[in-house]
RNA sequence: GCCGAAGUGGCGGAAUUGGCAGACGCACGGGACUUAAAAUCCCGCGAUUGUAAAAAAUCAUACCGGUUCGAGCCCGGUCUUCGGCACCA
């Protein structure tokens, strides 16, 4: 009988579908397990050989748990809002709905082919409004709670397309599609408050289960940052000027001050800057860099010095200059700073280009080479108030200080900035606000959401950059929900991250039109078990998933803090030249073609053997037909069988050490062994005139969760009880994986010269003895004299020799 | 610059976390089967020296040093590659 791959997978996938058999139950008796993995962006490009690796791993994970008596919850969707689909309906004028709905289908077909154990029955779908009616309620509680609020912010904005730009779109500080200048207009934007919870979604990383790169990307990301605010006054003005420090242990040395570009005193103080038009220019200048160039020109400090306008150090009473400069920025800390050029290195290139005063207060460095930074190092010298204190030491006795005479106080800062919340495009959810003349910003009463994206003529931004929906009247005209007045709706809608901030809450209860889910489901499927997807989602999606949930936990929506338990990450398929994929280098490889010429099983058991889960890989043609070749003998194993009980005396050792390894594998994601440890187990098999149906059986549930087809088929032909997704996952005894007897390597000074063969359980003399016999130790020891001799039991003999 | 991960045969990668380095697979070589090829099956496969063939010895986990009876694994230093962040005071 020959290995019909493509037949035996459609029948399964058939039966699979039919059967239900993967569908989760909300209530049971069982355990639950919830098994996630990211929802894919459905693009026109389809699935490549990336996408398959995280889904067939959590797929194994969800298979093996249900087979242990898990009812698990292993669900999909489409994460479909996006630009490649509207740049897709700018070019074409065709609906991005539309577009949508034939990309999933697709991507559903593709995925389909593989075998995956997904509960298609909770499939969602971030674009359908029955979906995004939740993603507008979450934002509207966000906003009764003061956590989302109106704020100017900058946007990339195209001067040659008049249109606003993703960051994404924006390449080297020109615009992707036509190569013109992108320069930031501000535009007054919906924020939401992450930073209310930056402490605790740091704090609360202790309660999860996240490799300590993702957690530290995490932390990293935050970037907490303890240090002291401190005022100084502006001479010959009431007003003062505030800075944000980590070391206020260097105050003595702050020679200048500087404020960014900015901030709001240089207008403030516009009359009494003698120099305002230079400084006004500078400004200028500053704010029609792009990101790029202020990012670009890293070294090249530049700066306008603001005549007629100094501070005095509230320390030492000095009166000191302030500049203006774009290394200072507005949206950390207060916008302006001290500076301490003998002990930042920032200041001190700015300082020496200005041919400014650099004063060492700590001691330790060498300032005329460099600033001398280290916070814990140096002692303080010229400081009156703290000389000869040490790092924290003296920091903590300057905060004293300072708050002694109420100049300043200790202050945490977070290099986390607030969310910024709207899009000016057409494909996303519309932001359910309105805003009344006379009540201001009014969310949409709950009854009225989903606020269904309207039908537009012309899918581009506005040529001052807003968003289509901008362009109809008859759209954003209403009425205020509270006093029935004239309002506006909002014409931005919201970024891509929003509908994947919380979709795995859905698919607890993906039909539910009365609440984002129902309390029962959530409480009984919360947190999920297992999260696994991509590096690059580590910061972004990540932390907003977390906020939108720690959010939800504290108005009682959700009952965790945590949305995810444990979270994974898998490494990324090289083209078969170890570059990444993509359609120019032509190195893409289509599973669809895999799953043709060798079968999904193939694909599957491929994509696990292929090496360590959490590392690229290369892809390689060779390496598939391996795994054929691997799964064509398995295929014949039936062949083998003959009649008798239990396993065959010859391998039943081997059978429970290989149930041990798959067991322990699949649970700390070491596909690659699991594999080669049934490769291993199948050379065995066949080395043997022939196995027992138990033989067989085992092997087969063993390789179930990674080649669910072939595995059901041969099940099924050998004519075993029910399907293998209806039989428990096979036991291991520990005592029956031991060896009788064990092969010692014997050493003399650390290299290795026989081997003795003992019993397990032998006690050191008999090693010994055995040892001793060895005419190969004999000679390698010679003449010289034993110094001492080590046994570690069942490991290694050891002779060191003099 | 900062943070993180990694560096092992011709290749992808193993190594119970300090105990036989190279599991498993690929590629390659030899053989069987075949008119022939493919497929399949069997054998070999880190390098050097050595031998008729064996045996045996030496060297090998990026580099240098250390700890240890023993290091791919631990410690100190150096180099390289990849990923993320980047004027955050």
């Amino acid at each position: 009988m020959y290995y019909d791959y493509g037949k035996i997978e459609k029948k399964w996938q058939e039966i699979w579908d039919k059967e239900e058999t993967f569908k989760a139950s909300n209530s049971s008796d069982k355990p639950k397990f919830y098994a996630l993995v990211e929802f894919p962006y459905p693009s026109g490009q389809g699935l490549h050989v990336g996408h398959p690796r995280p889904y067939t791993a959590l797929d194994i994970i969800s298979r093996k748990k249900r087979l242990e008596g898990y009812n698990v919850l292993f669900p999909m969707g489409w994460d479909a809002f996006g630009l490649p689909t509207e740049n897709y309906a700018i070019k074409t004028g065709v609906h991005p709905a539309v577009v949508t709905r034939d990309n999933v289908a697709h991507f559903k077909k593709q995925l389909k082919m593989i075998g995956y154990s997904f509960d298609w029955s909770r499939e969602i779908n971030t674009t359908d409004p029955a979906y995004y009616k939740w993603t507008q309620w979450i934002f509207i509680q966000l906003f009764k709670h003061g956590l989302a609020y109106k704020k100017e912010f900058p946007i990339n904005f195209c001067t040659s397309c008049k249109v606003g730009l993703a960051n994404e779109e924006v390449v080297n500080g020109h615009c992707e599609r036509c190569g013109g200048e992108v320069i930031r207009v501000v535009k007054n934007q919906w924020m939401l408050k992450i930073t209310e919870y930056a402490q605790r979604l740091i704090d609360d990383l202790e309660l999860v289960d996240y490799p300590d790169r993702v957690k530290s990307s995490q932390i990293n990301w935050i970037g907490r940052s303890e240090g002291a605010q401190v005022d100084f006054q502006l001479k010959d003005t009431d007003e003062k000027l505030t800075v944000y420090t980590t070391r206020p242990d260097t105050i003595y040395g702050a020679t200048y001050m500087v404020i960014s570009p900015e901030h709001p005193y240089i207008e403030q103080y516009a009359s009494r800057i003698s120099n305002i038009d230079e400084v006004r220019s500078y400004c200028q200048e500053s704010a029609k860099k792009s990101d790029f160039e202020r990012t670009e020109l890293v070294k090249d400090k530049t700066g306008v010095r603001l005549e007629g306008l100094d501070a005095v150090n509230p320390i030492s009473g000095e009166v000191i200059p302030v500049f203006v400069s774009d290394y200072v920025l507005m949206t950390y800390g207060t916008g302006a700073i001290m500076a301490v050029p003998a002990h930042d290195q920032r200041d001190y290139e700015f300082a020496k280009k200005f041919g400014l005063e650099i004063r060492e207060v700590i001691s330790g460095g060498d300032i005329s080479e460099a600033a001398y930074t280290d916070a814990s190092g140096g002692t303080a010298v010229n400081s009156p108030l703290i000389n000869g204190l040490k790092g924290k030491e003296a920091i903590s006795k300057m905060i004293e200080i300072m708050e002694e005479k109420g100049i300043g106080t200790r202050k945490v800062n977070y290099k986390l900035r607030d969310w910024v919340f709207s899009r000016q495009r057409y494909w996303g959810e519309p932001i359910p606000m309105v805003k009344c003349d006379k009540c201001g910003w009014v969310p949409l009463p709950e009854d009225q959401l989903p606020l269904e994206l309207p039908q537009v003529d012309n899918y581009m931004t506005t040529d001052t950059g807003e968003s289509p929906l901008a362009n109809m009247p008859e759209w954003y005209n209403t009425t205020c929900p509270v006093c029935g007045s004239h309002a506006v709706r909002e014409t931005d809608t919201m970024p891509n991250w929003a509908g994947s901030s919380w979709y795995y809450l859905r698919y607890t209860d993906p039909h539910n039109d009365k609440a984002l889910a129902d309390p029962e489901a959530l409480k009984y499927w919360l947190p999920v078990n297992w999260y696994n997807g991509g590096m690059e989602h580590t910061t972004l999606h990540l932390l907003y998933s977390r906020f939108w949930h720690k959010f939800l936990y504290d108005i009682g929506v959700v009952p965790t803090p945590e949305p995810y338990a444990k979270r994974t990450s898998h490494g990324m398929i090289l083209g078969e030249n170890n570059e990444k994929m993509s359609k120019s280098k032509g190195n893409v490889v289509n599973p669809d073609e895999v799953v043709t010429s060798y079968g999904a099983d193939t694909l599957r058991t491929y994509e696990m053997f292929i090496g360590d889960f959490t590392q690229a890989a290369p892809w390689s043609e060779n390496g598939v037909k391996g795994c054929k070749r691997f799964l064509d003998r398995v295929f014949k194993l039936p062949d083998m069988v003959k009649p008798g009980k239990g396993y065959s005396p010859a391998l039943e050792k081997y059978i429970h050490q290989t149930i041990k390894k798959v067991t322990e594998d699949i649970d700390s994601m070491k596909f690659n062994t699991a594999v080669a440890a049934l490769m291993k187990l199948l050379n065995l098999y066949t080395d043997q005139p022939s196995i027992t149906d138990e033989d067989l059986r085992t092997f087969l549930i063993l390789l179930n969760p990674t080649a669910p087809h072939i595995t059901e088929e041969i099940w099924q032909t050998c004519g075993y009880p029910s399907q293998i997704a209806h039989t428990p996952w096979p036991k291991y005894d520990e005592a029956k994986c031991a060896e009788d007897m064990v092969e010692i390597p014997v050493q003399v000074n650390g290299k290795v010269r026989d081997k003795v063969t003992v019993a397990a359980d032998a006690d050191e003399e008999t090693v010994k003895e055995a040892v001793h016999q060895s005419a190969a130790v004999a000679r390698s020891v010679g003449s010289s004299s034993i110094v001492r001799e080590i046994y570690v039991k069942g490991k290694i003999y050891n002779i060191v020799v003099k």
